[in-house]
DNA sequence: GTGGTCTAGACCACA
DNA sequence: GTGGTCTAGACCACA
């Protein structure tokens, strides 16, 4: 469920919190469906527990994921979440589109961009 | 014209050579100009010389300045530059958009951010 | 493993860079091997921990190995680096021949060079 | 008659010694003809004269130059230097073909190059 | 333990 | 004066 690129530049438990995010928003992980303990994943992705423990607090800090004493941790419900990740998005692509606009990018390029990605889905907008 | 962001997380060269990427990317720094010295810059930054160093280095490599040994360094022609930074910006848009697709943002979401950039300059397009 | 000649004019930073490269380059360190940490190496070779560094972040920048995060840094797979390797070695060579040509060096005269070098092996070609 | 390349790595005097010593061995300058004077030199390149000077001590060294007290510096008979050239470019020659063979180039990739430069002119050989 | 960043300070080649 | 190399040594993030 969860693979780890070693040539990445990120560090182990930002790529572990990062792919958990990705199922949590796409709704592989179902709301109240029970996390992985620390120790199963660390066994199963040879890793130090101390790595995967900061990954889930991190999710926790976010709002992924919730602690249950005693009994593991547990997937938050995600319709809040993925607002947020939705403006944090919009957020950052308003930045590059300040940054390309100081650099001459046009207007057309970007929405060729986009055109692109959206093709078919949404080819009557 | 160099400032330091001490609460930044950013290393500190690489927030010099982010500075210096930009003023030459938007052309406040003209072709064949000279760079300020390592140590002109260093005592006018409190900062080693060493981490100035690292900075240049790293400006050269990517083809910002040119050193002429025993003389200094200076701006290159940034043209190329410009169009290098073009087309991984537009890339990291992509990226973006892609992401943003997943979470279903409408396309019509992204436009009217890239119209409230691009507000009065381009209103004909 | 690595020797140093302090005679050299090469920087000493250079001179680990090459061993390591002709190393990797011919399969002495075989991909996805640990490298000698920074530190150890520079003990080993009574170094500066900052010279051994930056010649990592040569081989890294050049993709002869890859830095894991709190683990070291590790071999990259060479097939690739060894085919860039013969590309700007071949066109060092052409830009011999062009030269020795001005001098009115002939044809044999590289050929028996040649010849001698590859005596046994390819003695049927 | 001389150039100067300011994005060359090559330091000042090593391009000037360069460029004379190709000057020479092509019989461009003749010899016994006399060089230009260093301060001429410097004026013509804006170049600081202690850096011609280096220049020129350099070509003596090597035979290319001789100097006569009082009227400057005069070129030397060429044909032992371009002898030595010859052998020297042979060396550096072998040194690659040698590192060539570890790398797995075979001979006929090298005849190749040689034939293309010496295309027309050795055609028959 | 591992690499990454940074400072302080020295010495060298080059112009 | 200019950058390039190197040492000694500190502190930090990551695993």
């Amino acid at each position: 469920m969860i693979t780890i690129d070693y040539q990445s530049k990120l560090p182990l438990y930002e790529q572990i919190t990062q792919r958990f995010q990705a199922l949590i928003l796409r709704g592989v992980l179902k709301p109240d469906s029970q996390m992985p303990s620390v120790r199963t994943l660390a066994v199963e992705l040879s890793i130090n527990p101390n790595t995967i423990q900061k990954a889930y607090s991190l999710l926790e800090q976010q709002g992924y994921i919730y602690p249950v004493k005693g009994r593991g941790n547990f997937v938050s419900d995600s319709s809040v979440l993925v607002q947020q990740k939705k403006d944090s998005l919009l957020d950052e692509f308003k930045r590059l589109v300040i940054g390309g606009k100081e650099l001459g990018i046009r207007k057309a390029e970007y929405i060729q961009v986009i055109d692109r990605v959206y093709q078919k889905e949404e080819s009557h907008d």
